[in-house]
RNA sequence: GGGCGAUUAGCUCAGCUGGUUAGAGCGCUGGUUUCACAUACCAGAGGUCACUGGUUCGAGUCCAGUAUCGCCCACCA
């Protein structure tokens, strides 16, 4: 016997242990079936889930596990990515932490040991977090950015790249973390919005020519100005260009020269050139052929170059060179001036562009092969938006930075020879040098981007550049679901490689998902105290009310704006959340309930049970149910997760537990035993269905009650998928029900009203205009007399109304309830007229429609015939109603 | 600066190719401890569909513009 409610803690653990021992995450177990397979983003290993990774896999499971009941050989493959800086960092701030060194004290290898010691030790939690939420993932084919073999395809490709001649060592402007201490991509800067000035310094003119005030929002770079640079047209500096200025402070003469790049609407119009210090500076300095003078250093500090500032942390020495410069009388002006400033993503320094030579990888060549995939649409891109995005990106895309300068990652594959210079490109380590025989060799101190590795994602978890059997099973893998953020920076990197490496787009579809905001719009994050836990949600309402909530919001809208109070990155509720857990307790004790009424000889057929085809309410139910199942199939075949969400949650409880259940009650207590019978099986054959449609979103309650109800198979989880019934869609048993419910709700409503205490039966008598609706109406006897507790029902066309009555016009209905003594008559003639008015102004809009001739000679006819049905109808209606308001006013 | 998305009840959101009285959940009001469920049941109140124009017989739905919020991209001192 089921508990009265659901207790999803004592369920959870118990199933998914049941389905990981029966081996049912392995594609293995459907051995007969075509592939379907996805690869998950791999979380950074230091990663702990938050609401975007809750979304993702909410929906990645969802898919799974509806793709496996479809009889698909279904892998979804988990994993995580060494996500280099990020860990480095991690274990960086551990080893200062406890024993107060950097890494540079421990050295290289010691480092890299700890790394991996920290990985096992805390590595990975996320996906122990996965399984929490009922992730059917294949555990035995779990794989890690940085595993031996894997490390084998992130090398194969850097050598396949250089053997295509793509990828060289170069000399380049490029973001450089001072923090971390190595370069960053363009895609982890992030820009922040920095309330900052604009200081205006005067630069003395040399050899008779001007002076020159130029602007800057980072003064101490001024140390490293080799130059001025005006536009070749501004008339204001003609006579200025080629003359020189001096630089104060560091008593530099330096050239003013003609540049493009010199906005003449912009202050003075002369702009000072940093080379070293800026990307167009740099551009100008090559253009010009002025010297780079770097004078910060790599260490964020200032350079032996910076004179006098040598060794000032980068930010003192701006102060410390502002104070001198007023003392010099050349600070002109300072302005409050609100800009954006580069940041690292990863630490939140901010990030310095130094010109460094790197290792780079050619892109044109990759994005012009894969090119032709996304424009032929050869990959599915839902929304289709982000398809022309992509190749946008692809379209103006520049070379890679592929190397950074930390010790966590796959090591560049570059042996220089000591002896002869030779330059070896390698997989695995060469102990002497071709050219010379030298064992003299120097790896290249440098490591690969970390995204480097994860562009290799889906073939080389699944074994390249070997020919394994899972490599030809399952790949092009079907599905990538992923966020916006990472789109280019390592979707569009994977459908290029896959096309160099394996010459196959990897996967079908690109799943764009919603970002999950706060409540009321902003980013959820943990350092504004804005973010949730998905494990609070998990412990407070279950995971399968977590992943509801989560699928249930999640629509065709770029944003989630998640339902939740969150006071100091913790839940205060969450009302949707909530919500579902209700649907699971809603779902659980239907259960309940038909596991009480069950009888020895009922047991579960996949077959639609037999019905008595005058019973409505069987057919109705029956209808309604293979109606679902087309619509929660074809919402998941959009990925309409709040489609498929809601239309499960109308149907089991609007439909199954509102109105057929009830009915049922009325039939499992009839003496007859028939009537019962067939009630029960149609409910359990309707409850096993909608446990099967619910088990993708939430697995482990329908798992659960599945277990207990009549079942065939041993397990939810990979029963097979409903499919409609479309011979039980019934239109007419629809339409009766609709007059029954309706009928029903108009006498609660006036029971309701009146104050007629619910306990109490009351009389009705209703007057219908056909003898149909009166055979229908009659059949309903015995559910009107319980749902609407309805004492004597007298139906006929000729029934007259009785004195002291309530009552209520409907289409083909008119209804009177017989309220001897407790019938209060100004609240009966405030409904009344409240119908009343409801009546006109809908006629009143019809009279302005029918009157039109426009309407009449344009709308198509079955349109103009049916407004003037509906028409009569409310005439007839509000003539009914004005009578009865009569009736009671007299 | 360019591109995209959003704007419907107090809150979170549905509303497909324009055509019955614009829906749901939560919240609110009133009633019910009725033998599946008070994490429930029944009823009710609550909306000039952001704004302005346009197309159309007819617009929440299509088009243009405006406003607000958000996201992505962009080297402007």
């Amino acid at each position: 016997m089921l508990e009265k409610k659901y207790d999803p803690g004592s369920v959870e653990a118990t199933w998914y242990a049941f389905w990981e021992e029966k081996g049912y995450f392995s594609p293995e177990f459907q051995a007969a079936g075509k592939a379907y397979a996805i690869t998950i983003p791999p979380p950074n290993v230091t990663g702990e889930l938050h609401m975007g990774h809750a979304l993702q896999h909410a929906i990645h499971d969802a898919v799974v596990r509806w793709k496996r009941m479809q009889g698909y050989r279904t892998l979804c493959l988990p994993g995580t990515d060494h996500a280099g800086i990020a860990t480095q960092m991690k274990v960086e701030q551990q080893l200062f932490a406890e024993e107060g060194k950097g890494r540079h004290d421990i050295g290289r290898e010691t480092m890299l040991g700890r790394i991996v010691a920290w990985k096992q030790q805390y590595g990975g939690t996320i996906l122990k977090q996965l399984r929490e939420m009922g992730c059917s993932y294949d555990w035995d084919r779990e794989r890690y950015t940085m595993d031996r073999s894997y490390a084998r395809s992130v090398l194969s490709a850097f050598v396949r790249f250089h053997e295509r001649g793509w990828v060289y060592r170069g000399r380049r402007m490029v973001n450089w973390c001072p923090s971390c201490g190595t370069v960053i991509s363009d895609l982890e800067v992030e820009e922040r919005e920095h309330e900052g000035h604009l200081w205006h310094i005067r630069y003395p003119g040399l050899e008779g020519g001007p002076d020159v005030v130029v602007a800057t929002t980072r003064p101490e770079t001024m140390l490293g100005d080799t130059g001025v640079a005006v536009h070749p047209e501004d008339r204001r500096w003609q006579r200025a260009i080629g003359k020189r200025v001096m630089l104060p402070i560091m008593d530099r003469p330096i050239p003013i020269v003609a540049d493009r790049y010199a906005d003449p609407e912009m202050g003075s119009g002369a702009v000072k050139v940093t080379p070293a210090h800026d990307p167009n500076d740099y551009d100008i300095g090559l253009r010009h052929g002025l010297p780079e003078i770097q004078v910060i250093g790599f260490n964020g500090e200032m350079t032996g170059e910076a004179g006098a500032y040598r060794g000032m942390d980068r930010f003192a020495c701006r102060n410390a060179v502002i104070a001198d410069l007023k003392e010099l009388g050349l600070l002109e002006r300072i302005e409050d001036y609100e800009h954006m400033v580069p940041h690292h993503d990863k630490c939140g320094t901010s990030i310095e562009p130094l010109p460094m030579d790197q290792w780079f990888l050619a892109m044109r060549s990759l994005a012009d092969q894969a090119l032709p995939a996304l424009k032929k649409r050869k990959i599915k891109y839902v929304p289709d938006r982000f398809r022309e995005y992509s190749v946008e990106w692809l379209e103006n895309i520049q070379d890679w930075c592929i190397s950074r300068q930390i010790w966590w990652g796959h090591r560049i594959p570059v042996w220089t020879c000591e002896g002869c210079g030779k330059m070896l490109v390698r997989v695995d380590a060469p102990d002497r040098c071709d050219a010379c025989g030298s064992r003299d060799l120097a790896q290249d101190p440098d490591v690969l981007d970390t995204w480097f590795s994860s562009a290799l994602w889906p073939f080389a978890t699944l074994g390249w550049p070997d020919q394994a059997e899972d490599l030809k099973t399952f790949h092009p893998t079907d599905l990538m679901i992923t966020g916006r953020d990472i789109l280019y920076l390592w979707v569009a990197r994977m459908i290029m490689t896959a096309v160099e490496f394996v010459d196959e787009i990897p996967f079908g579809t690109v799943l764009v998902h919603p970002t999950v905001q706060t409540r009321d719009g902003k980013r959820m994050s943990k350092s504004l105290g804005t973010g949730i836990d998905p494990r609070e949600l998990i412990k407070r309402y279950g995971a399968d009310a977590t992943r509801l909530s989560l699928l249930y919001q999640c629509g065709s809208s770029q944003d989630v704006r998640f339902d939740a109070d969150v006071v100091d990155n913790h839940l205060q509720d969450s009302p949707i959340t909530e919500s579902c857990r209700n649907f699971c307790n809603k779902i659980w004790n239907a259960a309940r309930f038909v596991q009480m009424n069950l009888e020895r000889d009922d047991v579960h057929s996949a077959a639609t049970p037999q019905v008595d085809p005058f019973d409505t309410a069987d057919r109705w139910i029956l209808s309604q149910y293979n109606h679902t199942v087309c619509a929660v199939t074809g919402s998941l075949e959009a990925y309409r997760f709040d489609e498929a969400s809601r239309t499960l949650y109308e149907f089991v409880w609007n439909a199954y537990c509102d109105w057929y259940l009830e009915i049922a009650k009325v039939r499992l207590n009839d003496v007859d035993p028939e009537p019962g019978t067939t009630a029960r099986r149609v409910l359990v054959h309707v409850l096993e269905g909608a446990l099967r449609l619910l088990h993708p979103m939430a697995p482990f309650v329908s798992e659960a009650l599945w277990q207990q109800l009549p079942h065939s198979g041993e397990a939810l989880i990979v029963a097979k998928w409903p499919e409609a019934d479309r011979r039980r869609f019934d239109e007419t048993a629809e339409r009766e029900m609709a007059l029954l419910r309706k009928v029903v709700g108009t006498i609660r409503n006036i029971r309701g009203t009146m104050r007629v205490p619910p306990g109490r039966r009351a009389d009705v008598h209703l007057k219908v205009n056909s003898v149909e609706v009166a055979n229908v109406l009659t059949r309903f006897e015995v559910y009107l007399g319980a749902l609407a507790r309805v004492a004597d029902l007298r139906i006929g066309a000729d029934i007259v109304r009785p004195p002291a009555s309530a009552s209520a016009v409907l289409k083909d209905v008119e209804i009177f309830v017989p309220l001897q003594g407790l019938i209060d008559l100004d609240l009966e003639r405030k409904r009344l007229k409240k119908e009343i008015e409801k009546m006109e102004a809908l006629l009143g809009g019809l009279d302005r429609k029918l009157s039109n001739t426009g309407f009449l000679n344009n709308a198509p006819a079955e349109v103009v015939t049916k407004e003037k049905g509906r028409h009569a109808q409310y005439r007839s209606a509000l003539g009914r109603l004005n009578e009865n308001l009569e009736a009671v006013t007299s």
